[in-house]
DNA sequence: CAGAGTTGACTGAATGTTCAGTCTAGAAAC
DNA sequence: GTTTCTAGACTGAACATTCAGTCAACTCTG
């Protein structure tokens, strides 16, 4: 029964073991209700063990947020790094936010993100891994944009004010998505949402992909 | 529901009186954090009363979520009513949105919004108020460019995919709003939003003036 | 290299608290 | 005098966290 150590790095692992197991739990039964004793289950432990590495319950769900995000947010630029247009490169942005995609478990992170707002509101430990998360994301699209004017594929929009545009439409989107709303298809967000950068920026986009994953 | 009527819908007013006093609970604490005692607390009764008068926790929950918006909801058309030009209509729209306001507790509504999409999640009864608020939401939106269309103030743009883009914009630009995120104030937020809607109809905005919701 | 000591991973059984919901019975209204 | 409203005391379950200690794998030391 008992998985007792081996070698050395066997605390990192089960560290990460835990975050991974307690954001699926997360997903499953929303932040405020997923408790120790899930986690622990999970990765086959006792609700001691999981408070022995964590210290308390809300560190272990705060530190999996961040987690969450961090991975999130590394695929982002890891699949940025691989496309060479500035407006390819927001297509995939859009892309990452709208459309389901079966290598992340990104579909989880939509839900993730209502918990991640609705406990930002109270939570100071929440709040920050939210507040660095969003500003890193539009940093992120901002520099982009300013990339694309500069190879003179954009238009000279304000790259700032588009970056809050974009994000938080996204934002909004992913909420409905999240959520399933039969009016907002994510295949009709993405169109929508592409089409709106295009006409903003000013570059021409050839249309909805005929077959997403068209991987580079 | 088994409202007796006879001498003064005195229960009437106790419910309502929960009801308001839950709203401001769940803004203060949270959805998942409002004990049936606060409530009671708040109105002066026992932690029993409330249960006598709404079964269980939760429908007390749930109803005072749906109280809450269609309060807001019935603001916005009432509000709407005022304005003659359909430009004006969706200004003001946005500005109920993005801008706070000392009539109504519309502040409050951005903090229960992000519970209520957290909640949606699982909870079924939440879920559905907040569909058919959305939808309803929506479909005021995309009405409204329809008037402006036909009266000839708005460009011919298909009205539903409006509805769905400003919604969604509307609701990204609440998240970081009702969070206080320093990067985007509810001025500039407002500013953003009117242009967009203002550049995709085709009608001309005065630009940001103090005229408008001038308290000061 | 035996064994004494040390450490890190781990657990089962408390502990204490927090709450939703119930029960009993009294007060008010009709 | 029955029905509606109300409170106080209580129950029962759920949980986070603590505690005291087990167990195996190491590192010394003589």
């Amino acid at each position: 029964m008992k998985a007792q150590a081996g070698g050395g790095g066997m605390a990192d692992q089960r560290r990460e073991q835990m975050l991974r197991a307690a954001l699926e739990v997360i997903v499953e039964r929303g932040y405020p209700d997923t408790r120790v004793t899930d986690v622990a289950e999970r990765v086959g432990a006792s609700p001691a063990l999981v408070i022995y590495y964590f210290k308390t319950r809300d560190q272990l769900l705060t530190e999996a947020l961040r987690y969450s995000e961090d991975a999130w947010y590394a695929a982002g630029t890891r699949r940025m790094a691989a496309i060479e247009t500035a407006a390819g490169r927001l297509e995939e942005i859009i892309a990452m936010t709208c459309l389901p995609d079966e290598d992340t478990d990104a579909n989880d992170s939509w839900l993730l993100w209502l918990d991640l707002w609705a406990q930002s509101a109270r939570n100071a430990g929440v709040a920050a891994v939210r507040q660095k998360f969003d500003e890193r994301w539009r940093e992120t699209i901002s520099t982009l944009v300013r990339a694309g004017q500069e190879s003179g594929e954009f238009a000279a929009v304000d790259a700032d004010d588009f970056a809050v545009l974009l994000s938080a439409l996204l934002d909004g989107l992913a909420v409905q998505i999240a959520l399933g709303d039969p009016n907002v298809r994510p295949e009709k967000a993405f169109e929508l949402t592409v089409r709106f950068a295009a006409d903003k920026l000013g570059f021409a986009w050839r249309g909805p992909r005929g077959g997403r994953h068209d991987r580079n």
